[in-house]
This record gives C-alpha cells, sequence and structure tokens, in this order.
DNA sequence: GACCAAAATTGGTCGGACCACTATAGTTCG
DNA sequence: CGAACTATAGTGGTCCGACCAATTTTGGTC
C-alpha cells in the first residue's frame, strides 16, 4: 500500500464533521494545525496530499477551498478500473490475500447493522483487492480513488436489505478470487459497482 | 489540473539523468535538497508525492530507494481509463480543448524525427484529453499516470514510422473529440493504447 | 460613493533543531 | 580469531519560528 499520511485523514475526518460543502473556505493553516494540535510543516504535507487529489485547493494570500466532487464521475472511473483489478487479483493473490479478504468479508457480514462499520469493511475489501492485483498503477490509483471516496458518506446503502445484496454480490466476488478465475471476478466487481450507481442520488431530473 | 509539484519533476529529471535503476539509493534528502538548491522543506514536498505514487519508498534511517515499475501493468492500467477519458473529452469537450488538442497534434507531426519532442507532445495531448474529460476523478488518475511514465522513457516508439503511424491514430482521435463521437473516441484511444502495448520491450519469455 | 494606500491575513519557502531508527565501525570478551 | 556488544555517525520524520509573496480587508481621502 503507498504511504498514508495520517494527518490527511485526520483534515478529512474534520472536514465531514463540519460538513463542509464544496467552495467553503478551510480555515486557516495556523488554524488547523493548532486544532489537531500538530505542526504546519506536518499539517501542510498532508493539505498537499489532499491537493494533489484535487479534494482542495489552495489559494495564496486568500485560503484554502473545499473542492466539487462528482460522484458518478468517480464512479464511472471505478467501473472501469476496479474490475480489472479484481481479474489481476484472481489471477495474481496469495495466501495472504485470501486470508484477509475472508475476514474482510466476515466483518460485512457482522455489519449488516452498522452502515459506518459495513462502509469501513467495504473500503477494506476494495483495498485487500488492489493489494492482491500485484500492480503498483492499480494500487496507486485505487488508492487515490479511495481517497476521493471517504469524502462522501453517500456511497453506501442505507437501508439494510441493499446491505445483505451487496454482501451477495462480494462473496461471489472473493469465491472468485479464491477460484483464481479472473473472468468471474471481474464480472462481479462490475455488477458491485453497478449496484452502487444504482444507489447514488439522483441529481438534475 | 491538479496542482504541481516543480520539486518532484526536478528530482525525476535527476533521477533519469543518473540512470538509476530500481532499488538503487537515492542520494540523503539534506544531499539532494542542496543539489537541487532547495530546502530540504521544500524538497520532502517533492519527495513526498513521488511516495504517494509509489515510485519511491523511504526507510528511516536507512535512506530513500528507487521501487520497481512494470510497463505492462501500467499499460494495462492506460488500457481501461483513458479509453473512458476519451469518450468523456468528446461528449463534454470545450471550444479551448479543442484548439489545445489541434495545437498538440501539430506538434506532434512536427516532432516525428524528435523522439523526446514526439513523447512531450503525446504526453500533453493524453493531458488535454484528460482535462476535456471535466472529470475530477479521470483528471486525478491520470496524472498519476503521465507521472508513473514519465519515470520510462521506453514508452515512445523508436523508429519515426511507427511515430507517423501514431500520429494517424490520434488524428482520428482528435477528430471524433471534435465531433463529438464518443464512441469514436473511445476506439481510436483504445486503438492508439494497444499499439503502445505491442512497443513494449519483451520480457520472460 | 469611488478610489487609493496601508495593514492584516493567508499560503509558500526556508533554515535549523531535535527525535526515532538503522547501519556501520570499533571494542570487548570468550 | 570470531562473535557479541557498544558507541557513533547517518538517515528519514517532526517540529518550530521566521520571512517572503500574494490577496483581502480596512481605513482614509477626495
Amino acid at each position: 500500500m503507498p504511504p498514508r499520511n495520517a494527518v490527511a485523514d485526520r483534515v478529512r475526518i474534520l472536514l465531514d464533521e463540519r460538513a463542509l460543502v464544496p467552495g467553503d473556505r478551510l480555515p486557516s493553516e495556523r488554524e488547523l494545525a493548532a486544532q489537531l494540535g500538530v505542526s504546519r510543516s506536518s499539517l501542510r504535507e498532508g493539505l498537499g496530499r489532499l491537493a494533489d487529489l484535487g479534494i482542495i485547493e489552495a489559494r495564496r494570500g486568500s485560503g484554502t477551498y473545499l473542492a466539487a466532487l462528482d460522484l458518478r464521475d468517480l464512479t464511472d472511473a471505478r467501473l472501469r478500473l476496479e474490475p480489472y483489478a479484481a481479474r489481476l487479483a484472481a489471477e495474481r493473490r496469495e495466501p495472504r490475500d485470501l486470508v484477509r479478504l475472508d475476514e474482510t468479508l466476515a466483518e460485512l457480514r457482522g455489519s449488516l447493522e452498522d452502515r459506518a462499520g459495513f462502509a469501513d469493511a467495504d473500503l477494506r475489501l476494495h483495498a485487500t483487492i488492489a493489494e492482491a492485483s500485484r500492480s503498483l498503477p492499480v494500487r496507486v490509483l485505487l488508492d487515490a480513488v479511495a481517497d476521493l471516496l471517504r469524502h462522501s458518506r453517500a456511497v453506501t446503502a442505507v437501508d439494510p436489505d441493499t446491505r445483505r445484496a451487496t454482501v451477495v454480490v462480494l462473496e461471489r466476488l472473493v469465491r472468485a478470487v479464491h477460484a483464481g478465475d479472473g473472468e468471474a471476478a471481474e464480472i462481479a466487481m462490475r455488477e458491485h459497482l453497478g449496484h452502487v450507481v444504482a444507489a447514488l442520488p439522483r441529481e438534475g431530473g
């Protein structure tokens, strides 16, 4: 997994807590650093990561602002990348990947009534698939996708029934990875993301 | 376009000049900063970007090392993403995108005998497509791809004839974007990348 | 109200200090 | 002589305070 910046994650959480919307201005770097209890240097390292991802935009002399993100575009991009990652994972996975996948699947089954926990386990499953693909580009790109996703709590199914359906598809995906069946894994992932698209909030009519 | 770090680019060039191979150790941060004439803080900002991309790996107490990159994996990932970007570009492009595409195409035609210049213009064309897609995820992801690509001079056709063939396909791509024909743009991009795959150096057999 | 200059605020860069960890060279001991 | 241990120097990671550059706000002037 690419290196992760703890400060970036904390900033993410903070933005989420304050329910900032695109265009909103973040607190100044000095203030944010104070609030998080880290130095401005470390904070800037985290902000830089978010800026590289296009999540925030810094304007010298003015401030740092939250950028807009179209969930449909993000899901469409995932729809192109992740089925490929699933195929690679099925073809290249190693024993430790299968163990992690099984564990994560168990967590998913145990979090059917816990939306946040379910979303968390879902992210972890996707990360494991990326890891198992043994492809640096895939890992880097899907890591960026995950970072973008973390900014939208709206991507997880609201009702438990939908979550149950999700688990069924993911079970099929994991089974395919176990079996080394790249084709089946790719199809399962595509179906899974198709459900994500369907659950997306409507827009513009 | 996502913010870019000038220091990261200079480090990239420096690594390229010294012909470092995966596993090689980079100079220490203090030394590298001195060589580039920037502060260690700024250098670290650039290195952080490269580390996020998985291009380098820092080991505390030991040093920073160049990671390995499988060009085939990278091209396969592009093959999934870029045709989609081309489709979006055809559907969403604005007049200024078309102007830039035409300019870049002209540069390509003029650099048939200049391998480095050709590679440069090629990268710019792909960046313009990403920009024209008007999709933040696509721009972020393809920007990362471009960063990974910049580490491999081996991706450009060696002989002028192949470059000529490349231009023909890219002309078709640009024409499709002009016409707003997403399907044709996607197909053209796929064909273009197919040629890239075919030109990849053989391995392991 | 319009315009302009000064001041405050903000992101960007810098240099230095210290910490945590590693690798290496010396030293000691069996 | 070799192995185990111990300084020691070197490395990336974090922090701090200062200054620079650009912008925004403020206050005055007409």
